[in-house]
DNA sequence: TGCCACACGTTATAGCATTACGCAATTGAT
DNA sequence: ATCAATTGCGTAATGCTATAACGTGTGGCA
């Protein structure tokens, strides 16, 4: 029941992502992890298969690459739904979560008698820094 | 100003989603096109580049895969927020267009000073058929 | 005629993800 | 202690998704 510790093969990948400014891919983790003894994708995609169990990283289905989670919320319980806002810019991914959404959604797929097992909200812009600078 | 005939390529392939049961990859339209002289992805996905400005096409980001609009609105006019409801069980994809989400979603980029470019709305589960089949 | 825009065809390549196999360490009975 | 089950790890091979780069042909138009 205890949170078990992470792998170092685990850490590796969630340190990556956590130092990186963006989204990163699988490959581009790989590369980053080189000098650490990693040789093949399947290290980086086994990872972060875990760490996405856990809660400790998003995937961002529109861009094929992978944030770590920046809420400090229980990474045991239920993350709910999450919208990312990312910059096209910049590449800064701003993760939100939002009662409004949730429940706008509920509805939704309540009258179609459907049964969500998972969310995906993605909103491609143009962040506020990226904006100004036209 | 009048809306441009589709060229002969456009038309195989929006065919092809039109009377596909469900989400279709690039690939696997390529093969269903094939008899009709398709040899390469390029002729299927400069296809769908232009289907989808068009707005006839949408891509479903969690599923790299493409359906054929099914909302009976106006094509040259912006689409607004579409939400997508996507069966794991049967593949059966249903487009939903909500006033209460985009509302929300509106607010959410506002308060951030986020210009939203493009939305992507992707709900994973399972059918009413489905579910009912247990 | 010369120019431009656009669709098209082909080949090659890049980028993302999984399958399959085998080994080692751990755990938890029997 | 021994066996089986689980879990993580490493490696190689493969498969799926998407784009780059090049050239052709056609129609509109100055
Ligand atoms: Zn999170
Ligand atoms: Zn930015
Ligand atoms: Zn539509
Ligand atoms: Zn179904």
């Amino acid at each position: 029941m205890a949170t078990q510790p992470l792998t170092r093969n685990q850490i590796l990948v969630l340190d990556a992502l956590t130092g990186a400014e963006g989204p990163l891919s699988a490959y581009t983790i790989l590369d980053k992890l080189r000098d650490h003894g990693f040789r093949a994708p399947l290290q980086v995609y086994r990872a972060l298969d875990k760490l996405r169990e856990l809660g400790l990283v998003h995937r961002l289905e529109s861009l094929n690459a992978f944030v770590a989670c920046t809420q400090p919320h229980d990474h045991h319980t239920d993350h709910g739904v999450t919208a990312f806002a990312i910059c096209e810019d910049c590449g800064q991914v701003d993760e939100m979560h939002d009662a409004g959404i949730e429940e706008r959604l509920s509805v939704l797929a309540g009258v179609r008698h459907f049964k969500t097992e998972k969310t995906t909200i993605e909103i491609r812009g143009h962040c506020q820094n990226c904006s100004a600078a036209e």
